[in-house]
DNA sequence: CATTTGTTTCTGTTTTGACTGAAATGTCTG
DNA sequence: CAGACATTTCAGTCAAAACAGAAACAAATG
């Protein structure tokens, strides 16, 4: 499969993105090939769509599917596997979300609340302690807002992010102007 | 200075969350540390604290004040700089993400505009165009969302997320339940 | 203006992780 | 069950980034 110029600058740049993120560089460049393409795939188009090594690609796609991302597919009369994500990029977005949060964020809220939990701590520096509890306090709001957030529909979403500042005036409804 | 084993908990359980979001362990670690001890702090203590090269501390420190987390500040008698970073965790929060929406989120939507505006895509195929129309269309409403919400106040910002989920009910005042 | 003190830059080393190609494993078909 | 086909694992290579130590630079002091 050929790519063109303006799929190749998308995959590319998503590519980049993926590594300052954290995220290996083939696993978001197939991972935009797929979303792009929108159709199953088989690992070998793959290799020759991106220029990688075929194991590279079986290493991705095994990595793609921990994080939920893709599914596999077969197709009839191919006893190759097909690969496919979805092509909802809201469902992308929560996924991602998602499996962060639960890999990252939700082990240091842990690691946070241990921290507190200890006593060498509270005798040394009383400020300190303060302060890893803003940073707890924090990250517990963001955590269950975040959930209740993932749960509404798309569009439900949407409208809230719409509403933006706005929001202000429902919260406290004791003054208006 | 001498670690006591919660902050070295703290500190080292931060450099590991910042290599999983593309940050430098250094980095995030003398960050971590600036903001346990919230007072500022020579380089030279920085190097003996956390035992690392002068060298690193010196890039690292760099590094810091580029996304705007750390200031220089003079202590009378003493001629070196010392640094410090705020010790309000919504602060920070807020710098972070406003730098990495700077950084990466806006030349991302400049990348996809670019995509959409070029010929080559809309002949090829039309569904492939839709999707990134909507990868557009998330990502400049997370843009202009994150915006609001990060000029808003702290308490304010709180009070948004702890509202949560009921905020559905504000939106479309057409039905109660 | 030499010396002390402090910071940055530079060069080379080390480490880490991505990546490749080959071998091994697994699975289907005649 | 032989061989064809498909995928994964593994061991080694390679590249990028982090890091250390030395050298260079800058600024203040007596």
């Amino acid at each position: 499969m050929k790519l063109n110029p303006v799929a190749q600058r998308f995959i590319l740049h998503w590519g980049e993105m993926g590594s300052k993120w954290g995220v290996n560089r083939t696993v978001s460049q197939i991972h935009a090939l797929l979303y792009l393409f929108g159709k199953p795939m088989p690992a070998d188009e793959i290799t020759e769509t991106l220029e990688v090594a075929r194991s590279n690609v079986s290493t991705s796609l095994k990595e793609l599917q921990n994080w939920n991302l893709i599914h596999v597919v077969h197709v009839m009369g191919d006893r190759r596997d097909h690969f496919a994500t979805s092509v909802d990029v809201w469902e992308l977005f929560r996924t991602v979300v998602r499996e962060r949060k639960e890999r990252e964020f939700d082990p240091t809220i842990g690691v946070l609340k241990d921290c507190l939990t200890n006593d060498d701590l509270s005798k040394e520096d009383a400020a300190a302690q303060q302060r890893i509890k803003e940073t707890l306090a924090l990250m517990e709001a963001l955590s269950t807002w975040g959930e209740q957030m993932l749960r509404l529909e798309p569009t439900t979403l949407m409208n809230v992010m719409k509403l933006g500042a706005k929001i202000q005036g429902l919260l406290a409804p004791k003054k208006e102007g």
